[in-house]
DNA sequence: CGAGCGATTGAAAAGACTCAACCACCGTGG
DNA sequence: CCACGGTGGTTGAGTCTTTTCAATCGCTCG
């Protein structure tokens, strides 16, 4: 299989991806700042955007691609805390809080993303209110997310949490289907790779899920969301 | 044992809880604005500030006492994602994200708690610029915070949870004891309330903790540390 | 064609949960 | 003043989920 992306520069008046991003909002003189500065590289699979501890020089701009961040614990397992697509904006936490990367993030697919320098950034939204409280509101629905993230992750099973993450997953991955690996899965869901693994051919006898080598059909949103609960 | 606490007006310009607070670097006409708008009560111990699922009207800023952020899962078990305590300011997530309340509070013993409502906490964000930052700045601690409460739900044994627990609750109960119903205790720590009982029991043979009737003191931060791994 | 990594399976062990019973303390009311 | 009831705390036993470790398989890339 020929890769399906390259390198190219990607304007920002023109990106299809900001539309769904939180500079959608955003206009003449703020978007031909950015659009100037801005540096846009093309990432293969499995590139660190940045590394857990290591500060923080800007925000990254997914135009094209889906962006792991995670954290490793002891062991150096991965707990992955979210999967980003096309249109988020990755590493703008960071910014705020004048403190290292508390995560890592690293492409899982070949991926187009733009780079804006801190400066740039910060200035942009200390002049533009619009923004501003597009990233407020952002940051509090992240915060609602993880906060129901942590209920999950004590209160419901690995099968409970599989049917959750497939769910979300087969969102992020919209009209593809779910491309991850065993490990990875099993890194976002918060189990072992064998068990994810024993867990997913139960899906797939139940008639939830089909793979595709190592792709993931939803076939049953409605019985995965039963078996999910609340 | 009398109450030590009662109902009284505490002002912003003498609140001793502001130094600690997003509000500390308030000064004149603003404070005098909080302070002539807001309201002060006294709230008895485990009474809601607000509950899940309803539209917020304003934060809650805590002058004495300490409140639980928790959210219930299918069974109605409860999970507390936080502990807060005098000096913190509650409930300002829901102020920006436009949605319902996705956790509830409720008070773990009397307190002092002061309300400012929606508009007057927005209009001091929107031209407060250094509380603006200083929220930034929380709203992405909070975010790091809950990223690696995830990973130690995902990957650490109850145990481990629990030294890490004590020693978060330790800081937070500062000169007090560790002041939570065991159950209470157990929904932080994410489990169930018996196995809470036996591991703190093995803790006090241990040597890391004494208990005092419901009271827990830390005895051994060091060898809680290493218990807790990472 | 071989190496190597990711995926899969099996078996055994461990950790945690559930259920049920019991205890201890506290405030109430007789 | 004491018996009572209730709540929160504690203990025990058994079960079940999940993990761990080890081995095998199978595909892909060089």
């Amino acid at each position: 299989m020929p890769p399906n992306k390259s390198h190219k520069h990607v304007t920002c008046q023109n990106c299809l991806a900001r539309k769904d991003s939180l500079f959608c909002s955003m206009t003449g003189d703020d978007l031909d700042t950015i659009e100037s500065n801005k540096s846009c590289s093309y990432f293969k699979k499995d590139q660190p955007l940045f590394i857990e501890g290591s500060l923080p020089r800007g925000v990254f701009c997914i135009n094209d691609g889906k962006v792991k961040i995670y954290s490793r614990g002891e062991e150096g397992k991965e707990q992955i805390i979210h999967v980003a697509t096309s249109g988020e904006i990755v590493g703008f936490r960071a910014m705020f809080s004048g403190e290292p990367y508390s995560v890592a993030a690293n492409t899982l697919e070949e991926s187009n993303i733009c780079f804006i320098s801190k400066s740039d950034f910060l200035n942009l939204v200390d002049t533009n209110s619009t923004l501003r409280n597009g990233i407020l509101k952002e940051l509090s629905k992240e915060l609602a997310d993880r906060a129901s993230f942590i209920k999950n992750m004590a209160q419901k099973s690995v099968r409970e949490r599989l049917a959750a993450s497939l769910l979300l997953l087969d969102d992020i991955y919209s009209e593809d289907y779910i491309n991850l690996s065993r490990e990875d899965l099993a890194n976002f869901v918060g189990t072992a790779t064998e068990t994810l693994i024993r867990l997913l051919k139960d899906f797939k006898d139940e008639g939830f899920v089909k793979t595709h080598v190592r792709k993931i059909e939803v076939l049953d949103k409605e019985g995965l969301i039963q078996l999910a609960g609340s």
